[in-house]
DNA sequence: ATAGGATCTGTAGTAGCTACAGGTTCAAGG
DNA sequence: CCTTGAACCTGTAGCTACTACAGATCCTAT
């Protein structure tokens, strides 16, 4: 496959299309033209927008990025690394890096607080204790 | 302690102690008053707001929800509970029972994550493939 | 020719803050 | 009493990543 095509070339797929293609919604297609996360198609003369290859590949990048809970400031430094390819595989690692730091610090932040409500819940059900105590918890009277 | 007493009495704190004693910022304090979620305080003669003993509890709570990642929604909700002490436990767990299954499906989601961007990003150190695996599974190759 | 689906632009809304600008007040020291 | 500088005031705009309109135009199939 040719990353190095992101430019366009044959099927003109209207934004609708494109959409179904991706399961990108239509909005947010244009919404990553207008911060320019992907570049402008050609337009139809009555002003539609006309996708090419380069687009889907592009956009399919994008959305599975998306999918790995990388930002699109990283995605945008992702798609560079992709278009320049002279060293981008140790570049590319690194934003990969960072992330996966950043997935590994949320999931060890949710799951302190997944422990807390678990237990908070639990003292709620055994209905032992006068007052809420998933209120007091809060309250930090416990 | 007095969960009741929300409303206030006592002492008069500037929104600086007030923020120093929470670990509330100031901007943040003001801005849950604009929302409703705290109540608007006593002003002093020349328009500084003065806090007092309910407000600080309140905070607080709101803080520690907001540590727990609930929204501020769902804290709305639980305020409310704990000012109308009557059935408040079954449904402030209720309320808690939801958050919790929130917090597990992100756990669940991270997770899916991570195994990905971890199994990559060992893709890449290996160097034993010419191109960037990570590239590569992103643009759907792989 | 026309109907109705697809698309267009532009603006505003979501959560939960944060960051100003440009002004006023407060409290302590002289 | 006066001054100074910190603290405070209001109001607006910005952030991420979208989503949801409104009101207009285009495209395609009959």
């Amino acid at each position: 496959m040719d990353r190095k095509n992101l430019q366009d070339t044959a099927p003109r797929l209207p934004i609708g299309m494109l959409s179904r293609r991706t399961g990108c919604n239509i909005e947010t297609i244009r919404y990553y033209e207008k911060i320019g996360l992907l570049p402008a198609p050609a337009r139809s003369e009555g002003g539609h927008r006309l996708y090419g290859h380069g687009h889907l590949m592009r956009l399919g990048f994008v959305r599975r990025a998306r999918g790995l809970g990388f930002t699109l400031d990283e995605i945008r430094a992702l798609l560079q690394l992709a278009e320049d390819r002279d060293r981008p595989c140790a570049e590319a690692r690194e934003v990969a890096v960072v992330h996966l730091a950043d997935v590994r610090a949320k999931i060890a932040d949710l799951r302190a607080m997944e422990a807390v409500l678990a237990e908070t819940v639990l003292r709620c059900a055994d209905g032992k204790t006068p007052d809420c105590p998933l209120l007091e918890t809060l309250f930090g009277t416990i």
